[in-house]
DNA sequence: CATGAATGAGGTTTCATTCAT
DNA sequence: TATGAATGAAACCTCATTCAT
């Protein structure tokens, strides 16, 4: 795969077929089926197509490289997140910031925990030169998001939006991550849930200056 | 290497003489180095031979095989980070929150920031099953050496230590992790340190009950 | 492809509709095209059909295998050289050693050259047995036509006619080839038909007993 | 392999141990074998490695890609030929033509004919870019050494050396290479030799302005 | 102890060919 | 008849690991 090599490219043939949606859905499933079951390395396109169901060559017929693939899943996965605290954040502009925080730390929460499985096999890939730039891009559409919205937070100035919202971000994505990895019962995704708002509540409140 | 593989073994050989050593410690570095410049996938033992000066025998000679390199080079950097974090909670013993934090803060960024280098070439590994393993470990140990620092704080009561002290950690750790995949100049550096500490404090405050 | 593999057939149907001609000859063009665009290697039939316009399906309903395709297209080159050669020493029986030279040179070189492209691209094929038994082929018919007009040259006898035709035509061959691949500018060409008349006539005179 | 391919280099490791240069003459010979045995298409680089009673490791240790190994083969070839007309050539400046022309044709001959099975083993190859670069250079070595001998012949001079030089070269590559596909029994390569030697002689005749 | 050539299992990728639509 | 998605054998090549020197 490389971390380096700049090789790789877009998924090859976009799905317009019924049937090939179905086929590139299945290679996306079995991809994190595989991710999970035996691991990062050791994760072959052989046993990935063996999983979906299809053969290798008809795999290639669709992604140009094993890299290629991951990079699908794992942009995938970040679309789906982010997406999520996008739409939170745009409905709860003008909001008071109590709420905003609520809403957005429980759309958050639950999206990485929907699917914890994919998410906890995302953790687990080696992350290259272009998987940083994917995280990046996500990074940054989520930091967008969260600033639009603080800034429409009434009777509230912040002095440095874009370091604070990366300060929430990663926050949520830390505490998540490490909720996770140490087992994720459901009682302790609602504690994360609750004292991440508190953490996040907390520190807007020093963070801001009032009006 | 394989995430599941139950293979492998601890370092061969405690290096006991001077020479030892110092080989031992060119192939550490070499690691971080070929890490940097070539990614994680395309590591190969002979290329951190080649980088460490030393035949690959050698090598093999002080790690039984790759896995043990790599989590020996990742064991060898959390215990860093981690030692620096004991250490400063140690000290802290019996202070005023807000100095706890501020200290534990600041040995934190620090020890990860010293050489920033080394902790983006470890995020950039694959975590299978055994880095997991050390992960938790090194989690463990700071989430007990906070718990045990904050219990001293005067006047104040925590109802879950345990779960506070792991929002902390985790917290800190991903905000750092996103400054330092940013590109962290030292002004960021700064800056993360500075919000770290509010983000801890105002969560601290919420999180704490007042005596 | 396998040079020794003796599976492969004649095209599978004999074109006998336009539409179906019209599809073979587009295919013949685009093989041209492949060998040249991508060399011999790297040439795959989906890429030919590509090229062609048509699917691979229907490439593989006139050419039962890739074999069949090349050999195909190997072959309709050969015949054009040779027929063309095999006119002019038909219409040169009885005439003087001079001008058959001068008549065969300048057809087998026109010939050739006509189409440069496609010389070049088939000297970049691998030649298997079976391209083999082409080429001797039609070698054979070339060398036949030639031996019966030089044996029709007046107050000339040749000791070993089948010889000295296949020393001419190889000569020939072995020039031309050297041409075309070391660029073939007009200029050239036109050297090389001078020089190859000389080359052939003053082998005659002396691989001739005069009467 | 790829006729247009760039990536290829040069022979990877210079075998300066007594060992690794038996093993690299082992697996030139191999492929000539293999060559021989299976066609260029079907060797393989597992079943070089095999013949030569190597692994396919050591084989990559040597030559980089399949590319390289198969262009080594031909340089090696090609140098062996061509080094023998150099020499002849050399050794026969200012000569008479007659005895110029017995000698390199001699030279030439014997040098094809001494493994007739490898050259018509490098004849079954596919003549890609990279092919074509090391034939030219080949060819333009013979040509040189050619002309600087032509140069020298008392009482003669030449309008166009270089494309003389040309037409003979390849003239005896063509006739050469006829006889060797056409079976190539000692007699036929005597009388390829004494035929040759006519051949160029009324050439040059022709060709040459007498002084 | 150090060396580095040799090994070969196994991974990635291609491509000739088929066949359901 | 034409299409092109699917197949899967097989090719190329890498790299962790060993062991004779």
């Amino acid at each position: 795969m490389g971390a380096q090599s700049q090789i790789p490219l877009e998924p090859r043939k976009t799905p317009v077929q019924a049937r090939s949606t179905v086929t590139v859905e299945a290679i996306y499933e079995a991809t994190f089926q595989v991710l999970l079951a035996v691991g990062a390395d050791r994760l072959t396109t052989t046993r990935v197509a063996e999983r979906a169901g299809v053969s290798v060559g008809t795999l290639y017929q669709y992604f140009p490289n094993k890299q290629s693939l991951l990079l699908s899943v794992l942009e995938k996965h970040h679309d789906r997140v982010i997406s999520a605290v996008e739409l939170a954040c745009r409905r709860n502009h003008g909001q008071q910031l109590s709420t905003m925080i609520e809403s957005v730390v429980e759309a958050f929460v639950d999206a990485k925990t929907e699917r914890s499985d994919i998410s906890m096999a995302l953790y687990a890939t080696a992350v290259g030169v272009q998987e940083r730039a994917l995280l990046n891009k996500a990074g940054k559409r989520a930091r967008a998001a969260m600033a639009s919205m603080l800034a429409t937070a009434p009777n509230t100035k912040f002095d440095d939006l874009p370091f604070t919202s990366l300060m929430l971000i990663s926050a949520m994505g830390g505490a998540t991550r490490a909720v996770l990895e140490a087992g994720a019962t459901p009682k302790m995704v609602r504690s994360l849930r609750m004292q991440l708002v508190l953490l996040c509540r907390g520190f807007l409140m020093s963070a801001a200056g009032q009006a």
